[in-house]
DNA sequence: GTATGTGAAACCGTTCACAGCA
DNA sequence: TGCTGTGAACGGTTTCACATAC
């Protein structure tokens, strides 16, 4: 692994060919080239050789990455190896088709815990999960050693929901409050936010007429 | 407005500046600093400025930037001052949660439609909208003057969806499936991928063992 | 005095082009 | 020959620094 300073932006792009690979894996193709790959990924043939540059060298001059090969060295520098243990906090609809679809979507993730403060929804069973009530987050995140914390809580709650998975203890939060939140700077924190991108689309289309 | 290229990431933190002038606003607070402003957003003073100078001149030396005004402009720039009409595919827990949710969290969106193909789903009625077979698409869609398609069914049906919406005549689609969607070139598309920002959680915790 | 608006500089990421190797 | 791996060139974005205006 090369010491330079690895760009946010190609580790996304890493996780793009992972997915690519892993449906042309399915499709039974072997071998692939860059410029196969980044047609299909949608991006420059060079950004994909460059971009797995910083990792290492996984191809074969003249013929090209092996499928299976390249998906296990991406997953394995993006961590995916091992199983992540997720809790959730805000079981509504949002929180709901999470716990339904992050573990079919992407091996490796696995929701242990689900967290409410809405009364009639503590004790609701979902799937393995028990909906428990946010008081005991933070001796269920150490018990069942949750490492990343999802919210799915109104803006309003967002910033709350996150102290709370902070106390905690876990290291990372994928957040899907379209609000800053303001975490400990050792803490990881990815943003999920729709209402961006549809401000852009709204953008673009008025630009348009 | 200038007639150089605006960079698409200027745009997007106009959405962010929007944000959080409208939270400002509520609070009643009347002026701002581009250095304020970019204290809350977390970016650079000096980033606002440029963002905003793409579009024209919108604070007074020596004081900052007034709220409510700026918070109007930007909301212009991005088109929002008119209602946006757009219609859903894939009413489940996703879907379901677009429905009640994108409204609140941001004027000037309203769903007008929603479609399924599970015969379950398809005549219930969530809100003002009932459940519409996808086969409705096209003519719903003219009907109601839906500008805007958003995609909440899996990967493995996106693309039909997108197909579906592209033919009706929609103008962009917001994706929620993790896929690459293939459209023709002057349709808008915008992904929210939340799959990818869970690797990226993952590889930066796994840098940190 | 203070904060905006904006050229210029610095920085970063992408793409090119070709050496190196199967 | 064909495709990877990578230094170099390019283009775009961010930040600085200061003239300008209130």
């Amino acid at each position: 692994m090369k010491s330079v300073n690895i760009p946010a932006i190609a580790v996304k792009r890493l996780s793009l060919y992972a997915r690519n690979l892993a449906l042309l894996d399915q499709k039974g193709v072997e071998v692939v080239s860059s410029a196969g790959l980044a047609d299909i990924c949608g991006v420059n043939p060079a950004q994909i050789r460059k971009d797995l540059g910083y990792f290492g060298q996984f191809g074969i001059r003249g013929v090209g990455y092996y499928v299976k090969e390249l998906l296990f060295e991406i997953r394995k520098i993006l961590g995916l190896e091992k199983e992540w243990r997720l809790a959730l906090v805000g079981v509504g609809n949002l929180g709901s088709a999470l716990l339904g679809h992050a573990q079919l979507l992407n091996q490796g993730y696995t929701f242990v815990a689900a967290f409410e403060t809405d009364p009639k929804r503590i004790g609701m069973q979902i799937g393995d999960i028990t909906v428990a009530p946010v008081k005991a987050m933070k001796r269920l995140v150490m018990e069942k050693g949750v490492e990343i914390g999802v919210i799915a809580v109104s803006p309003r709650w967002a910033q709350q929901a996150a102290d709370k998975f902070v106390k905690a203890g876990v290291r990372g939060i994928l957040n899907f409050a379209p609000v800053q939140l303001q975490c400990p700077s050792a803490l990881h924190v990815e943003n999920v936010d729709f209402t961006r991108k549809l401000d852009m689309l709204c953008y673009r289309l008025t630009l348009n007429d």
